[in-house]
RNA sequence: GCCUCUGUAGCUCAGUUGGUAGAGCAGAGGACUGAAAAUCCUCGUGUCGUUGGUUCGAUUCCGACCGGAGGCA
């Protein structure tokens, strides 16, 4: 069994310069768990951690993938877990640290083998018929048929996740919600403490949120997207052109919106992604809450791990 | 100076043939097991510019005034 530590919470709330303390405190690497900083030439927007912020804390599952080349979290989980484990074999302590919650839930709980769950063809059959009027109703009417549990969980405008679910069943034989109970029941192969950071109040988040906006244009965040943009990699069947940050200011290096109005619908985004993050990780298993501002001002991170020290002291001594 | 249009939710605007109003966006809350920085769900009381008048009753009709836009001089 892996033991390991996972830093998570909302945008720009402080994981980074946290978790890089943290790992000099106990003696870790970083395990980068954010699904837009695997992909390479995307420093600018996903706030990696430049070399200087790393201090020599050596930082995995960052710049992995070129943005042309779809990933997903059964694919992290895999990657991740085997980084986690050399970390481990090592002698050091593997650290978590980012906002995906749901490629942090794979590696806990994901299943890692491939079990043929997938059906392109089927899933682009299903998309295309959701196009159609009355497509979605005839879906979710399907999946009503199929697997009427998740029915009741999914909402039936949920294109995404209805034809998700349609297409494990059609393609396992096995229901969506039959393959969660039996995940929800493995054993684990890695155990976790999860410390999530939090902000005093919203306020000062939003501030911190549209204050590291702002300072991504100065850095050059235009340019970054042109460049991508030129290079092919913001095709809108990419993942990565997903990324805030990106898809906002490409109205702008098209010449279609000003840059004052793509600055504000970054921060926007931003914003919003933030507030799905808090509640998204509010319901996650045991994780223990620390705040990392007080009124605009960063804790000092001795401040902040006084906190959770006999924690984390507890949890790497217990066998 | 005169004429026309306009003033309704934080923003952009509907609407009420007179019975105190509703969309989109923003905002708030929530869901989430192989696309997740994605996807989806729920939530709408605001001196209807101000002030007089007509009316049982005015945000709606009429007048004046104060903003804004355009036109004529």
């Amino acid at each position: 069994m892996i033991k390991a530590i996972a830093v998570v919470g909302p945008t720009a709330v402080g994981k980074t310069s946290f978790s890089v303390s943290l790992a000099k405190m106990v003696g870790g690497e970083i395990i980068s768990c954010d699904s837009m900083q695997i992909y390479r030439y995307m420093d600018i927007g996903t706030a990696k951690a430049t070399y200087a912020e790393r201090c020599g804390v050596p930082h995995h599952m960052i710049d992995i993938l070129t943005p042309d080349v779809k990933y997903s979290a059964k694919d992290y989980a895999g990657d991740a877990l085997m980084c986690a484990s050399d970390i481990s074999n090592r002698g050091r302590i593997p650290i978590f640290c980012g906002g995906t919650g749901l490629y942090l839930d794979a590696v806990r709980y994901g299943r890692l083998e491939d079990d043929g769950c997938h059906d392109y063809e089927y899933t682009r059959t299903l998309t295309e018929q959701a196009q159609q009027p009355g497509g979605v109703d005839m879906l979710y009417g399907m999946l009503m048929k199929a697997d009427p549990e998740s029915a009741r969980t999914i909402h039936k405008n949920n294109v995404r996740r209805v034809i998700r679910a349609l297409e494990i069943y059609h393609s396992t034989g096995f229901t969506k919600s039959e393959r969660d109970v039996e995940s929800k029941t493995k054993s684990l192969n890695i155990d976790m403490l999860v410390i999530g950071l939090c902000s005093s109040s919203r306020d000062v988040l939003y501030d911190r949120i549209n204050a590291r906006v702002d300072k991504m244009i100065e850095n050059g965040l235009a340019n970054e997207v042109r460049s991508l943009y030129e290079k092919g990699y913001l095709s809108p069947d990419y993942t990565a052109a997903q990324a805030i940050g990106y898809k906002e200011m490409l109205p702008y290096i098209k010449g279609e919106a000003s840059l004052t109005q793509c600055i504000e619908d970054l921060k926007t985004s931003s914003r919003r992604y933030a507030k799905r993050q808090m509640t998204w990780f509010s319901r996650t298993e045991g994780i223990i809450w620390l705040e990392t501002d007080k009124c605009g001002i960063p804790v000092p991170f001795e401040t902040a791990y006084d906190a959770v020290k006999s924690k984390i002291d507890n949890f790497l001594s217990k066998k």
